[in-house]
DNA sequence: TTGATTTACTACGTATGACGTAGTAGTGTC
DNA sequence: GACACTACTACGTCATACGTAGTAAATCAA
């Protein structure tokens, strides 16, 4: 059921968006592994599925970029660490860069819209 | 040799970049594989071994978003075709939308400096 | 109270793609 | 004619994405 995304469609190659996403999920706030999918598939559009995210979730956790929090019932939540937040952040400058040089190539216009500090929405135009 | 960057560094899973950093790289023309590794090194700080390079460059051409172009010496060189202008332009849109998600999660300010119509660099500030 | 639905996982297997390494060969140059 | 640089081909390995099946608790409707 995953939604075919620029960077998950066949021919860019497998994503390596689960990890990806499952920082940027958990650097709003601790969540389980269920919750996690239902927000990511919210802000992004994309659904994983038990072994796409439970398999990232684990890699994530043994890398320290993600860490276990206490839990009251069966339910797991993780949250982000320091160094994860770190990876994140580098990983937005530099997703932000190569779509920046492609766009630029492209000859694609990307106008971002603001409200306030945060960013609401974007278009590209051609 | 290949740069850790954000993207591609440990714990954030293998990367799908090459496939993604070719398209980017024939969007700005028509090159062969070696031009492809120098272009990719100049534009991204990543440098491509010729296993990761021609197998994304196989993948690509199967796929119908390159292919080879007229040569006249022993180099095969690559341009891109309108699906793989299309792919491309995708990826970029979810690239932006994503990092834009991620910068806000976190609290990062990204702020794009313009040169006439065209994104000449970027920052990112705490 | 039984059955359906949703939540929340675990476990397993497969296939693909990233990437390293080695080897080959043409080209320029000193 | 030795060496560096260019430009690949071929091969193998391993990590990871991801599908599927199964389990089980909680919730709710009839």
């Amino acid at each position: 059921m995953s939604k075919a995304t620029g960077l998950n469609q066949p021919g860019l190659g497998r994503n390596n968006e689960p990890p990806l996403l499952i920082l940027t999920s958990l650097a709003a706030g601790a969540k389980h592994g269920y919750a996690l999918t239902k927000d990511i598939e919210t802000f992004a559009g994309v659904s994983l599925g038990p072994g796409a995210l439970y398999g990232a979730i684990a890699r994530l956790e043994e890398r320290g970029l993600i860490e276990p929090a206490p839990s009251e019932d069966r339910r797991q939540p993780y949250c982000i660490t320091a160094s994860g937040r770190t990876a994140l952040a580098q990983a937005v400058r530099d997703m932000r860069a190569l779509s920046d040089v492609g766009a630029l190539r492209l000859g694609l216009r990307l106008s971002t819209r603001r409200t306030g500090r945060s960013v609401a929405t974007f278009m590209v135009t051609r």
